[in-house]
DNA sequence: CTTCCGCTGTTTATGTCGTACACCAACTAC
DNA sequence: GTAGTTGGTGTACGACATAAACAGCGGAAG
């Protein structure tokens, strides 16, 4: 219902003028991000948000067109507060960061947006700002836990989330990797947290609905347990305490896609095409600055033609 | 409401006699998965499950306790259907399947749970073993997209899924992770799957319900596009065709973590643990079989009272 | 044979949700 | 003054899960 440009329009004006009493798409967008942050995504509800502002269900809808897209706006608010972040922080985080000297170094970096620390043999400066970025995203999601829950593919970005996305992307420019590559890269990381984020909500969720703690309920449930016995291999890791200590699933996931991504990192370095895409020619490596990608100038000109006469989707 | 361990009966209890007719827990389930696997999650209600096998709601009542459980009992009822795989499977896959090649090598190493190819230099045989798992419970979440939409960590495993996780996590068992990692790796495994599982069946379900195709939907967001020209990545990788021809997601992601993986167990493997962790002499390896963690039955004997007197939680 | 009970299926009702629709008061423009 | 727009209200609908009470049935016990 209704044309999604006119959700690109909400997203993307500048300049709202809130008048003195009142409604105003802001209040609204504003309440509605606490009401989740407390509730979570379930808990919030259209009735809910009116009454949190003393007005009835129905006036919300002369402001926004629905939940779904109060959802998007709520999520490109969220991307847009980056500020105030070390001031709200310790409020709910005290597991996400082991070491302080980490999170700082993070803090830092995401304040210029791309980290080059070039003094660092193995891995180049996009690991670590590659990292900061998905540390910040984790945190974001972290302090609004309603962020992961919400799904859908198909949810506009405002001009937040896009300079998030840029962002992110910009940290792999330099690297031999190829534009889809780097797309994906920066799409696999992301799906990775948010599904990280899930999970920690849905535990939280659960434990608040039932009372009960996660670990607590599973240590619950001899029944289960009473018929694992026949599977060696749990079996193993279970007596070898595989489940007493176990990993932090988000460092250890960060890790290994981080390390996973260093190897094609490499391997697009060590095969870096020494040759001019328009004319095959070899061509000599710059010495300094952005590497070169055409021989010439000439080449460079038409490849730019070629590409924008046949003009392709964002699909 | 309910004790979970009646879950536990529901899902463990072997031999269900069916009834000639009427309902009956088995119905219930199959009708509920079908049901599913057209409608997608929030088409499945315990109305259409009840209009379906031609009773009223509530009479479901009598055999499940609930919504949630009836989502385990399909949950571990899918898990099962191994036997069948390649019948069903040209039916809605087309995609997922880029060498034919490749989709055997899976199909073939699934049926024995583990395969072992000892001639492959670089990566041993647990990453090939590791890498089928991950393609087959992809299939199963390509046969029964609902699969990843379930979300929750309370779900019981029921047999089918318990033997499903005991041949995941066999596959890392002779390499010389450590044993949380061995679940960290496979937990990180699955919930990549399931993401990646998540995202295609939410174009899915937004391209049924609109009815316009998910390229078509952003391709017609010019609106939006017309505001992207001040963000130079995003524009360089535009131009540059990155959005023209992009990765399929589940391989390029499936690649990079069983790389991420494999950089882990080298690292593993390189300083693996030459010393008994009982006394601490230095122990020589075994020639054949299984790598010897200790240097002495003696040793070895001391270890496991030392593990039985202390027992912890799976929490 | 009767009485009772447990198993199964039905009926009715409660409380949640998003939102379509009709209405009305106040303000603005001509 | 009159017409049109903006913003807030009240009612209503159809979807959902499920609680609670009720009704037919088969088998067992008296």
């Amino acid at each position: 219902m209704g044309n999604p440009d006119d959700g690109v329009e909400l997203l993307w004006r500048e300049g709202e003028r809130e008048p003195r009493a009142g409604l105003s798409l802001g209040r609204i967008v504003r309440a509605a991000i606490e009401l989740a942050d407390t509730d979570g995504l379930d808990g919030l509800s259209m009735r809910k948000v009116a009454d949190r502002l003393g007005f009835t269900t129905m006036s919300l809808y002369r402001h926004v067109p629905g939940r779904d897209q109060l959802l998007d706006l709520m999520l490109d608010e969220v991307m847009g507060e980056r500020a105030t972040e070390r001031a709200t922080e310790q409020i709910t985080e005290q597991i996400t960061e082991p070491a302080p000297g980490q999170a700082t170094a993070q803090a830092t970096g995401q304040a210029t947006g791309q980290v080059t620390e070039p003094e660092q043999p193995p891995a180049a400066g996009w690991r670590a700002a590659l990292e900061a970025v998905a540390r910040q995203t984790w945190h974001t999601c972290r302090r609004h836990p309603w962020m992961a829950e919400v799904r859908g593919t198909r949810h506009l970005p405002g001009p937040n989330a896009v300079a998030h996305y840029e962002r992110m992307l910009a940290t792999l420019t330099g690297t031999a990797l190829r534009p889809s590559e780097v797309i994906a890269v920066v799409g696999l990381l992301g799906r990775f947290v948010d599904a990280e984020a899930l999970t920690l909500v849905e535990i939280q969720r659960e434990e608040r609905r039932s009372g009960v703690s996660e670990e607590e309920w599973w240590g619950n449930r001899d029944s289960l347990y009473e018929r694992l016995g026949q599977y060696p291999t749990i079996t193993r890791l279970w007596e070898t305490g595989g489940w007493d200590h176990p990993e932090d699933s988000f460092e250890f996931g960060l890790r290994r896609l981080l390390d996973g991504v260093e190897t094609l990192v490499r391997e697009r370095d060590e095969s870096r095409d020494e040759t001019c895409p328009e004319c095959g020619t070899p061509l000599e490596p710059a010495a300094s600055g952005r590497p070169r990608v055409y021989c010439s100038r000439a080449c460079q000109q038409r490849a730019y033609r070629r590409r924008k006469s046949g003009a392709g989707n964002c699909g």
